[in-house]
RNA sequence: GGGAGCAUAGCUCAGCUGGGAGAGCACCUGCCUUACAAGCAGGGGGUCACAGGUUCGAGCCCUGUUGCUCCCACCA
């Protein structure tokens, strides 16, 4: 232990920078974060511990931290840590996302500065390189998150391409094609042109921009006039295979089925009728190409037109785009709309506002393809996602994001998985070059299992990394073995994470839980909102006004800016991360540690009991009483992830009840022979301020903790404070509270008064309350600057400054300061204010309605409330009497 | 087109199942009162967007309106 001495000479001002890596360090040393299936392998073995999980939603390794990321992490981390001091075996299970879309253009970025492509490297030098950028960044990202406190049992640190996680993709994949949930087909599906694969539609961000509508016309095959109808993409029209009408439309119902000329390609297309046409948009008339619009693809199967492909995978027109070939998709555009034109057959152009969709990688715009790809059948996985959440297996914190969450499962189409990038879970699918069997194996085959030839490749394709994660809750822990980890953590606890990502990732977790593990992947799902800027735009790069956590944390310390990110915003809402906000955050800290620093400095060489002492004071048993609350309301809050409103009632009970009072009270008796029970009662409290802040600040409270009197290792493993019956004093606390409103009301008569705290003066205090005002003598007279304070039912003094409270008349002989007017009108206001105020209280105690309808303890309250009024109103009365 | 959120002090935001509005910052006054000036004491400042309704009682519940933000859908 190491106080006395030492202590003394603690800093004025509190240093995180030193402490944190200190008692990180300490933290992993001593295996504080380690859980096992069957209690912990470190300190206090109890194999009837309940466990508590959360598996973290793994970074990407693209970059660094950011302050998404901190946020996301802090809430973890506060509820595992209190979880853990509650006794729970607790677990946190940390890792990383190979993203391998992300990654793979991250990597591509790096490689073109140095003016090589994949091709240069081929698959296998690329993912060596991967690999390595894996390494990098991925133990950066893990290093950060230490930086921030998180007590992650990193024994269990995973990654998703690791043996383990990529055993589950397989098995996962197999098992899905086997049921017949994953097939393989040629659909249209997203395309981008730079990542150069295709992506699902989760993956697609719409965003209106400026556009302009073509207005066109296609001359009917029989000479008989025009069809007018109008596009967003001329250019698409190479690949017309037919225009369409909606059957019930009265203009057009005698052409369905007459043929159209398609202009420039001067071929017959046909004329239909679909329901899919809106009559009233445009002239009702919609030019269908199956091959670059996802409603024309479905159009198309329904009337069986063929699928003419005119631009290729990089995004330029192919061969048969004919005399465009080669041109890019915009080049295209003009030159067919500059063709049209001349040939007469573009009637008008008419700028419109039009929805686009771009990658949400790269922001490219999105190009409709039809390609041969794998996809998961949705539908069937989905209701039982759905119906989990409907009868509360899982639920979601806030509820109203779990209307987000079926709206987007109800509404699924099958999910594309399959990209046409390198890094990622390759598919394990084969094909026979001789028969063109599909193989689908856990194991690599060697041959046919058909034909018996060995000529079998493998698809060149990986997974969208989505797949991998939405294994992630079961995969990290064994599966598809039957581990003890997945016996004893799984159903796992809560899972925390932002509203950006429900449909991306929790979605997916849900239904893979469900259908491989037979269980919902977790209980609770708590949805956090987004940081953004001081001007509350969100942080991105392109505006370069992202906050790196790091910084902060080096200049406030990660105390403090987890403390900002825990408090002042609630479940589901964004924030706005400023300076200001750290600051204050920083100033508790320093709060704290100032008045561990008083603690210690009255601590000295002398020895403190850890238990409470026999004799207890008033102002002890008032701050043991409303500490024991404190208790019992955070723990509530914690449990209802009410994390803002527990860390803020927090703060105002250690700077307002423990600071600004308690220790003031404490000063006194701190000097008189009775020191020992002052320094015990404020070692308990400030140790259970310690053990409740822990979670949301865990390295000052963990240091302070340490330089206290106390038993044990380390206070993240200390337990967590628990209401006690024996240790609430309600009455005391209003007793004391009698005091301090006395206290209260001569500090504003002086500040009124400019009377500076070095003038001292007597005070005489008129109580039915005697007992209770010569117990807090001392107290006045500290902090109320009385040189002198007597109590007693009646003094006569001329020319007193009057206060008046609900309990006491107190009068403060300060003869020079007084006017007699200004004393009456003073106390006449005040009366008037009283009045008022009880008034207010009697009109609702007068109501009939009120005292027979509302709660019995309501209008109790109200009663002394307005009793207490009286009481002081009949004081001023006699106040004013008395000044004549 | 569908859905959601927000609107409370000058600013940023809390306000849990309805009981009579809070914090931080900013501002004003006075204090270096030996834990803390990153502090202490005191103070000013709000028709809780608007209009109805339910209720003994509404910032909170219901209906509608206005403004801002977001998500989904994609009418070509």
């Amino acid at each position: 232990m190491e106080n006395g001495l030492e202590s003394r000479q603690l800093a004025k001002t509190y240093e995180p920078g030193e402490v944190e890596e200190r008692i990180y360090k300490f933290w992993e040393e001593g295996g504080y974060f380690h859980a096992e299936p069957h209690g912990p392998s470190s300190a206090d073995p109890n194999p009837d511990k309940i466990p508590y999980t959360i598996v973290i939603p793994p970074p990407n390794i693209t970059g660094q931290l950011h302050m998404g990321h901190a946020l996301d992490n802090t809430l973890q981390d506060i509820l595992i840590r209190w979880r853990r001091m509650q006794g729970y075996e607790a677990l946190w299970l940390p890792g990383t996302d190979h993203a391998s879309i992300a990654t793979e253009a991250k990597i591509v970025e790096a490689m073109a500065k140095e003016g090589l492509k994949k091709e240069d490297l081929g698959r296998e030098g690329f993912l060596k390189r991967a690999w390595a950028w894996k390494e990098q960044y991925g133990n950066r990202i893990i290093s950060q998150l230490k930086k921030l406190g998180s007590s992650c049992d990193w024994e269990r640190e995973r990654f998703t391409m690791d043996e383990g996680c990529s055993r589950a993709v397989r098995e996962v994949f197999v098992r899905l094609y086997e049921k017949g949930l994953i097939y393989r087909g040629e659909r249209i599906i997203n395309w981008c042109t730079t990542c150069h694969t295709s992506i699902s539609d989760a993956e697609v961000e719409f965003e209106e921009k400026d556009a302009f509508f073509y207005h066109l016309r296609y001359p009917l095959a029989d000479g008989s006039g025009y069809l007018e109808l109008a596009t967003t993409r001329p250019e698409t029209m190479l690949g017309d295979t037919a225009v369409a009408v909606h059957p019930e439309d009265e203009r057009y119902k005698s052409l369905v089925g007459k043929n159209v000329i398609l202009p420039i390609v001067n071929k017959e297309i046909p004329i239909i009728a679909d329901t899919y046409v809106e009559m009233d948009f445009g002239t009702g008339v919609v030019k269908i190409t199956p091959a670059h619009d996802p409603n024309d693809f479905e159009v198309g199967l329904r009337h069986d037109l063929p699928i003419v492909t005119v631009i290729d995978d990089k995004g330029y027109m192919n061969e048969l785009a004919g005399k465009y070939k080669g041109m890019t998709v915009s080049e295209c555009r003009k030159a067919i709309v500059k063709d049209l034109e001349e040939q007469g057959y573009l009637v008008k152009t008419e700028p419109i506002k039009h929805n686009v969709g771009s990658c949400y990688r790269c922001g490219t715009v999105i190009e409709p393809l039809v390609s041969m790809q794998w996809f998961v059948r949705m539908k069937p996985l989905a209701g039982p996602a759905i119906e989990a959440v409907k009868n509360g297996e899982t639920r979601f914190v806030p509820e109203r994001f779990e209307k987000v969450y079926f709206h987007w499962l109800e509404n699924i189409k099958d999910w594309c998985i399959s990209r046409q990038l390198w890094w990622g879970h390759r598919i394990p699918a084969w094909y026979c070059e001789d028969c063109g069997e599909t193989i689908v194996s856990r194991e690599d085959p060697d041959k046919c299992p058909k034909c018996g030839s060995t000529k079998l490749h493998q698809d060149e394709d990986t997974l969208d990394t989505w797949f991998s994660s939405a294994l992630w809750p079961f995969s990290t822990m064994g599966w598809p073995d039957k581990t003890p980890e997945l016996e004893y953590f799984y159903p796992t606890n809560t899972l925390v994470t932002g509203y950006d990502i429900i449909f991306f990732w929790v979605v997916r977790m849900m239904f893979s839980g469900i259908e491989h593990m037979g269980k919902v992947p977790f209980r609770t799902v708590f949805i956090h909102g987004l940081v953004r800027d001081a001007l509350g735009r969100k942080m991105s790069k392109s505006l370069g006004n992202g906050i790196d956590p790091l910084e902060i944390i080096d200049k406030y310390g990660a105390d403090a800016l987890r403390f900002t990110l825990a408090t002042g915003n609630s479940p589901g809402n964004d924030m706005r991360f400023t300076d200001e906000k750290v600051e204050a955050s920083r100033n508790f800290a320093n709060k704290i540690w100032n008045a561990s620093r008083f603690i210690l400095m009255n601590i000295g060489d002398n020895k403190v009991e850890l238990s409470l002492p026999e004799q207890l004071e008033l102002e002890d048993k008032w701050i043991l009483s409303k500490f024991n609350s404190l208790a019992a309301e955070v723990t509530e809050n914690l449990e209802k992830f009410e994390l803002g409103i527990a860390v803020q009632k927090l703060y105002d009970f250690i700077w307002d009840n423990f600071c600004d009072w308690y220790i003031e009270l404490c000063k006194p008796r701190l000097q008189s022979e009775n020191a020992d029970g002052a320094r015990r009662v404020l070692v308990h409290v400030m140790t259970g301020i310690l053990k409740l802040l822990h979670p949301f600040m865990p390295f000052i409270t963990e240091e302070i903790w340490q330089k206290l009197p106390h038993e044990g290792e380390t206070l993240m493993r200390s337990q967590w404070p628990v209401y006690q019956e024996h240790l609430s004093f309600p009455a005391e606390e209003k007793e004391m509270e009698r005091v301090m409103e006395a206290i209260r009301a001569i500090r504003n008569r002086r500040a009124e008064m400019n009377v500076p705290p070095s003038k001292k003066a007597p005070v005489f205090i008129e109580t039915a309350f005697a007992q209770t005002f010569k117990l807090g003598t001392v107290f006045i007279q500290r902090l109320a600057w009385a040189s002198t304070v007597e109590v007693g039912e009646d003094f006569d003094i001329q020319g007193a400054v009057t206060i008046v409270t609900a309990d006491a008349t107190i009068k403060i002989p300060l003869s020079e300061l007084v006017d007699k007017e200004a004393e009456r009108a003073r106390l006449n206001r005040e009366k008037e204010n009283v009045k008022k105020q009880l008034d207010g209280f009697l009109a609702r105690l007068n109501n009939p309605g009120f005292v027979s309808k509302a709660p019995a303890d309501v209008v109790q309250s109200v009663r002394e409330n307005a009793d207490r009024l009286q009481e002081k109103l009949s004081l001023l009365e006699q106040s004013l009497a008395e000044l004549g």
